[in-house]
RNA sequence: CGGGGCGUGGCGCAGCCUGGCUAGCGCACCUGCUUUGGGAGCAGGGGGUCGGAGGUUCAAAUCCUCUCGCCCCGACCA
C-alpha cells in the first residue's frame, strides 16, 4: 500500500484520557478512535492487526475441528429468561425493545443462542461432539470501561461452544482447546501463562484463563516458583496449614478496652501483639443476609473463595451502615464470639490459639480467644487470598510468585448448566435422553492486540510481533520525488509483494525525519531505507524496529532474503 | 454505584480564583519562498463562542443553579 493513500491519522501527543501504553500508542498510531465510553472505532491500521489475530484464531480453531458460524448479536429476551440469566446478568446486559415492544438484548455472550440452535437440530449422540465458534462484536455494559480497547463495552470476541455426549469427550475437547489457545497466543508473539480460574457468571465447573503478563494487567496471577501450578489469585489455593499443637496454656477469654483502635495494625500496636495473633471478622452480604468471614489479621479475605464455599449466588462486602443497623456493632470491633450470623472460618484461623478479636462492643477487644471453645463455625475452608512467598499448595518447598496479567482468553467446562435449563437433550446409544455436556471458550481479539502492544513497545512507539504487524515492511525513500529513488522504491515494493510480504511504501512528500518517526510509532518490524548515496553503490539499507540495527544489502538481489530476516525480526 | 478530576479550533494546553477590548499559545492544516539522511525556517492564512440549558450583571469562558459527557480509584469480565 502507498502511505499517501492510507488513512493513518497519527498523533504526536497522546490524548489526556489515555492511561495505559497500549491505549496511548494505538490512538497515536491512528489505529483506534473513541466514540463513547468503552466504544471505539477501529481504523484501517487497527483493523489490519485485528484481522491478523482473527486469522490466527481461525486457523487454530479449524485445526481442532471448529466450524465457524455467525450468530445474531440482537437476541430475544425469552432465551435469556429460559436460562435464568435475564435476571442474573444484571445491568451489564444491554436491553432494548423493538417496535412491537418485544424485549431483546445485545448479546454479551452467546450460550443461549447456540444452545437454542443445537437443541433444535441435534438429537443423537451420533451427531456429537460438535464445536462451533464465531468472531463477533459483543456488548457488555460494564460498570467501568477503561484502558482503551483493553476493556471496552463493545469489543470483538472469539467465542466457541462445544457440545458432547459424555464427560470424556468434553475433557478431550478441553485439552485440545488448551493446546489451541497456547498455539494462538504463542503465534501472536505473547508471553503468557495458562492459569486456573474461577468460572464467574458464565458458570460451570472447571476453567482456565490465559494471561498475558504485563504490569498494566488488571488481574493478579499467582504461580509456583518450583512446580507448574499457576492460578488467578482469586482462585489460587492456599496450602492447608500443618496442625499446630495447642500451647500449654489455653488463655481465658478476656475483654480489654481498646478505645478507638479499629484497624488490625492499630490493635496490634496497642495490645503489643503481632497481626498474625489477631483474627479479622469481615461482614459480607449475600442473598440470605449477612455472613461473617474470618481470616488472620495479616491476610486479605478472598470473597470469591467465600462465595464458592457458601455456594451462594452473589456476595459482596456489607457497608458499615447496614452492619450497624443489623448488629448494633460499630465496624472495627466486630468479633466472632457469640456473633449472631453464619461464620465461615479460614483454615489458617482454625489452627490458631490465644488470639485477639473484636468483642462486639465499641472500644473493646477479646484476647485469649480459642477457636474450638469460643467460635461456632458454620464451615471451615480456604478463604484468604494468597500472597507472594506463601507456600505452594501442590508441591513441597515451592513458593508463590505473584504478577499482574491481562486476561486474553478463558476456557470453561460448562457441564449441563445451559443444556439442562434450556433442555438441549439428545438420545444416547441406549435410547436414553440426556442433557448435552457443554464447554465454552473465549478470546478477546482486540484485547489480545492491545496486550501485544503492552508487551512490545518502547519510548518511540509500538514494536509489533511480526505475525500481528499491520505491514511487515515499510519502504522509506529519502526523497521519493527523485526518479532514481522512486524507481528503486517501486521495484522494491513489487519484489516484496511478489514474495508475499505486506509492504507499506511511504510516498508522502514529508521530510525523512517525519517518516522515520511515523514508521517507528506504527511499529513496522522492518524498514527499508532507499537513499541516493547507497543507491549509487547499488545498495539499500534495512533496519530492524526492535533492535535498531541496520545494515546495507545489495539492491535488488538482497531483497530475496527479506522473508528470512522477518522470521527473526 | 460510591469517591476524585476534567470539558476552551483536529491534538496538547493557558485564561477562570480577583467578571470588561476583535478568546490566546504550541503542534497539526492551507499558500508561497528557502530547505531536505531524523518530527525544518521565514512570511502569510483558515478554523473555536469556551460541553449544554437557565440565572446573576451594564457586561460571563470567568460567578450561581441544573444538566450532559469523558477520565481516574474501588466491586465485575474476553
Amino acid at each position: 500500500m502507498y502511505y499517501s493513500k492510507l488513512f493513518i491519522p497519527t498523533l504526536k501527543q497522546s490524548p489526556t484520557d489515555a492511561e495505559v501504553v497500549s491505549h496511548k500508542l494505538m490512538v497515536r498510531a491512528g489505529m483506534i478512535r473513541q466514540m463513547a465510553a468503552g466504544i471505539y472505532s477501529i481504523l484501517p491500521l487497527g483493523l489490519r492487526v485485528q484481522r491478523k489475530v482473527e486469522q490466527i484464531i481461525r486457523e487454530e480453531m479449524d485445526r481442532i475441528g471448529g466450524q465457524e458460524v455467525f450468530l445474531p448479536s440482537v437476541q430475544p429476551a425469552e432465551l435469556w429468561q429460559e436460562s435464568g440469566r435475564w435476571e442474573l446478568y444484571g445491568k451489564e446486559l444491554l436491553r432494548m425493545k423493538d417496535r412491537h415492544d418485544r424485549e431483546f438484548c445485545y448479546g454479551p455472550t452467546h450460550e443461549e443462542v447456540i444452545t437454542d440452535i443445537i437443541r433444535r437440530e441435534i438429537k443423537s449422540y451420533r451427531q456429537l461432539p460438535l464445536l462451533t465458534y464465531q468472531i463477533q462484536t459483543k456488548f457488555r455494559d460494564e460498570v467501568r470501561p477503561r484502558f482503551g480497547i483493553m476493556r471496552g463495552r463493545e469489543f470483538m470476541m472469539k467465542d466457541a461452544y462445544s457440545f458432547h455426549a459424555d464427560e470424556t469427550s468434553v475433557q478431550v475437547m478441553y485439552e485440545n482447546m488448551k493446546q489451541a489457545y497456547s498455539n494462538i497466543f504463542r503465534r501472536c508473539g505473547l508471553d503468557f501463562k495458562m492459569v486456573e480460574a474461577d468460572s464467574g457468571t458464565i458458570g460451570g465447573s472447571f476453567s482456565h484463563e490465559f494471561m498475558v503478563l504485563a504490569d498494566s494487567g488488571e488481574d493478579a496471577v499467582a504461580f509456583c516458583d518450583t512446580c507448574d501450578y499457576a492460578s488467578n489469585v482469586e482462585k489460587a489455593a492456599a496450602r492447608v496449614p500443618e496442625k499446630i499443637a495447642p500451647p500449654k496454656e489455653m488463655e481465658e477469654l478476656n475483654k480489654i478496652p481498646t478505645p478507638g483502635q479499629k484497624s488490625v495494625e492499630a490493635v496490634a500496636k496497642f495490645l503489643k501483639v503481632s497481626p498474625q495473633q489477631i483474627v479479622k471478622t469481615l461482614i459480607m452480604e449475600n442473598e440470605d443476609g449477612l455472613v461473617a468471614g474470618l481470616v488472620r489479621g495479616d491476610r486479605q479475605i478472598n470473597p470469591i473463595k467465600l462465595k464458592n464455599l457458601i455456594g451462594c449466588d452473589w456476595l459482596h462486602s456489607a457497608d458499615e451502615a447496614l452492619i450497624f443497623s443489623k448488629t448494633k456493632i460499630p465496624c472495627g470491633f466486630i468479633g466472632p464470639v457469640a456473633l449472631d450470623m453464619k461464620i465461615y472460618v479460614d483454615h489458617e484461623v482454625a489452627g490458631m490459639h490465644n488470639f485477639v478479636t473484636g468483642a462486639n462492643n465499641k472500644d473493646a477487644h477479646y484476647t485469649g480467644v480459642q477457636f474450638s471453645r469460643d467460635i461456632k463455625a458454620a464451615q471451615v475452608g480456604d478463604l484468604h487470598e494468597v500472597q507472594e512467598g506463601d507456600p505452594c499448595p501442590k508441591c513441597d518447598g515451592g513458593h508463590y510468585q505473584v504478577k499482574r496479567g491481562i486476561e486474553v482468553g478463558h476456557i470453561f467446562i460448562l457441564g449441563t448448566k445451559y443444556s439442562s435449563s434450556m433442555k438441549a437433550h439428545f438420545l444416547d446409544e441406549h435410547g436414553k435422553e440426556n442433557s448435552m455436556i457443554m464447554g465454552c471458550y473465549g478470546i478477546g481479539v482486540g484485547r489480545t492486540a492491545a496486550a501485544a502492544v503492552e508487551q512490545n513497545h518502547d519510548d518511540k512507539g509500538i514494536i509489533w510481533p511480526v505475525p500481528l504487524a499491520p505491514f511487515q515492511v515499510v519502504v522509506i525513500p529519502v526523497k521519493f520525488e527523485e526518479d532514481s529513488q522512486r524507481t528503486a522504491c517501486e521495484e522494491t515494493y513489487k519484489i516484496l509483494g511478489d514474495l508475499g510480504i505486506e509492504t507499506l511504501l511511504d510516498d508522502r512528500p514529508e521530510r525523512l525525519g517525519v517518516k522515520f518517526k511515523d514508521s517507528e510509532l506504527l511499529g513496522i518490524p522492518l524498514q527499508i531505507i532507499i537513499g541516493p548515496k547507497n543507491l549509487e553503490n547499488g545498495q539499500i539499507e534495512i533496519k530492524s524496529r526492535k533492535t535498531g540495527a541496520s545494515e546495507l544489502i545489495d539492491f535488488p538481489a538482497g531483497l530475496q532474503d527479506i522473508p528470512n530476516r522477518l522470521k527473526s525480526a
